[in-house]
DNA sequence: TTGTATGCGTTATCAT
DNA sequence: ATGATAACGCATACAA
């Protein structure tokens, strides 16, 4: 009458074999008789036997685990994407763990050390931007990483990602090109997010394309959230003259203004032309629907996971892609209202 | 020079104190004096070193980690529940670790043994129905295991949660009260899920309230995807009679019928009404805004956060708890159109 | 094909 | 206050 959970030893026992053979049996099945190897599958789920996670990467020094660490998980913003990623992964026999960092670099730091001592053989990160020490600690602990959501080729890092300036940058001029002179934005946080800050010079380069000078830019900065990007675009509206362009960090802000548009009369696109990016799920319900960046998000996934595998198997050293974004000119976006001025 | 992760024992090296005292330094830090510990800290992050995780849970028998087993990440639906179970574990010393099983009954089984196999402390399950060698494992590993996001005052299974059934019949009733004949329904798949077979009897329950035949009442069953919503509604809309009335198993499904509704030309709610259930973010953003019976998330994960690892800690043998549901009465809902016949 | 023995990195018991 | 040392559960090199 066994209160524990039963062990390696349990299952010898029971099916008359030493421990090593049980071992084989799980591991390299091939390399045990047939008779001996039905004897133990069948101790084994007599018993109800799971093998310990924990004693067998120390053990044997491999966990088929990976580490995903990402911003946040309360929006859709990397769902689909990570989705792609941990079936890419569920595919090539590894599993996934994932954590969150509420846009916290000590939080991130934190998350990573503890992946590590949970055995993970690669890590995937969201960005560029973290302290060298963080850096540090992972090449010391020798263990692969790969970068996602954003790509520079100057960088050493390993990255499967897309140019978030240029990107935001071809919506931009997209944008200002239909007329617009009075133009807002509506950012993420910039601070520890290479990505917010590079989509923010992306409005700024287009501004600068079409004449217009980037220090007349209104911006809000303010973390993604829906409600956020309502009370920024209210601010926004209470700007003279106001704006006609109101350019968001991401599809959540987005949708934020899209919302607080309505609930205050004002018409989108009539009266202001609001855009996002990323192209979530929610860029096609909101009403109007929204004009964004699409970001090929299960690509990115499938890739990095691949990538990062090979990197794990020691096939790579860690090669860097950059994958293409497209504009998704939907119904948010319009030409200025002819002016009297 | 070390290819290798610093161990315990490297850090005892070069604080030049034994193992043990390491060890002390980390768990049990009044236990050390202040000099050896000052030394020890500073070998400590000298070298980089993080406690190996799989070798503490196996030496000490305790991993402070909790596993939550919900049926998808892809929508919104456990996310704020989730979040806030997270939030409530951290404050706790708790770590939490996530899987889903794509609402697949054979995945659930085995995403609850890697979970046991990772040294989790206890189990989060979402609703009762589960085959009964998955509750005998986890008996047998003696594993406290907390169900929640469905509540049955006769199950003994330990479970904070709601009455799905009586939350949709109080919708139901209060929709078709509003003069609807024809009704239809768009539940999730009901086969090995629960909740979506309570919500669906409540639908019935309604009916019967109100003097109509539940053997009338037209079901679609689909997975919760927005587009499985959609294609059902455009199928429903073919009746004949239409019905006045589409009530969805939850807002993933009633958000895609009110969207092919727009793209039919069909009016919400004069030509038809749409509820849902659960009331995550998505339904305040469609427009018209959804109809929908709100679901206590945080406070579901908070207190089955504490209820969890009051039973771990071993103060509970697993107390149950039902929450109170609201309706949450928005646009999409409507008396019928009064008909000619 | 199967068994023996060792090591993985940590905690905890028992001495000192 | 600190140090040996024996588990913990498993994989694997080496023998048989």
């Amino acid at each position: 009458m066994n209160q524990a959970a039963p062990t390696l030893d349990d299952v010898a026992r029971i099916a008359g074999v030493s421990t090593a053979t049980v071992s084989r049996c799980l591991n390299l099945p091939d390399k045990v008789s047939g008779s001996t190897r039905r004897k133990v599958m069948q101790a084994i789920d007599e018993l109800g036997y799971t093998p310990n996670f924990g004693a067998r990467v120390m053990a044997s020094k491999r966990s088929f685990t990976i580490g995903a660490i990402i911003p946040t998980m309360e929006n859709a913003i990397f769902a689909r994407g990570l989705q792609a990623f941990q079936e890419t992964l569920h595919t090539l026999g590894y599993t996934l763990l994932v954590s969150s960092t509420a846009y916290r670099p000590d939080v991130e730091a934190e998350q990573i050390k503890s992946l590590v001592a949970r055995g993970a053989d690669g890590l995937l990160l969201i960005g560029y931007e973290r302290e060298n020490a963080v850096y540090d600690y992972l090449a010391r602990q020798s263990i692969p990483t790969l970068l996602a959501w954003a790509f520079s080729p100057t960088s050493k890092q390993a990255s499967i990602g897309f140019d978030n300036r240029a990107s935001m940058r071809a919506l931009s001029s997209k944008a200002i090109g239909m007329g617009h002179r009075h133009v807002a934005a509506i950012s993420g946080i910039v601070a520890g997010n290479d990505r917010a800050a590079e989509r923010l010079q992306g409005i700024r380069d287009g501004l600068v394309t079409h004449g217009l000078d980037p220090a007349d830019l209104q911006i809000i900065e303010t973390p993604y959230e829906i409600e956020n990007g309502a009370l920024a675009f209210e601010e926004i509206m209470k700007a003279s003259p106001r704006p006609t362009l109101v350019m968001c960090g991401n599809d959540v802000l987005a949708v934020g203004a899209i919302q607080r548009a309505r609930a205050l009369g004002i018409r989108v696109p009539a009266d202001v032309s609001i855009t996002g990016f990323d192209d979530i799920e929610l860029a096609r319900i909101v009403t109007p629907q929204l004009t964004t960046v699409h970001v090929p998000h299960r690509e990115m996934g499938r890739k990095a996971a691949h990538e990062l595998i090979e990197m794990v198997a020691g096939q790579s050293t860690g090669h860097s892609e950059q994958l293409q974004t497209t504009l998704e000119l939907r119904e948010s976006l319009g030409p200025p209202l002819s002016e009297a001025s």
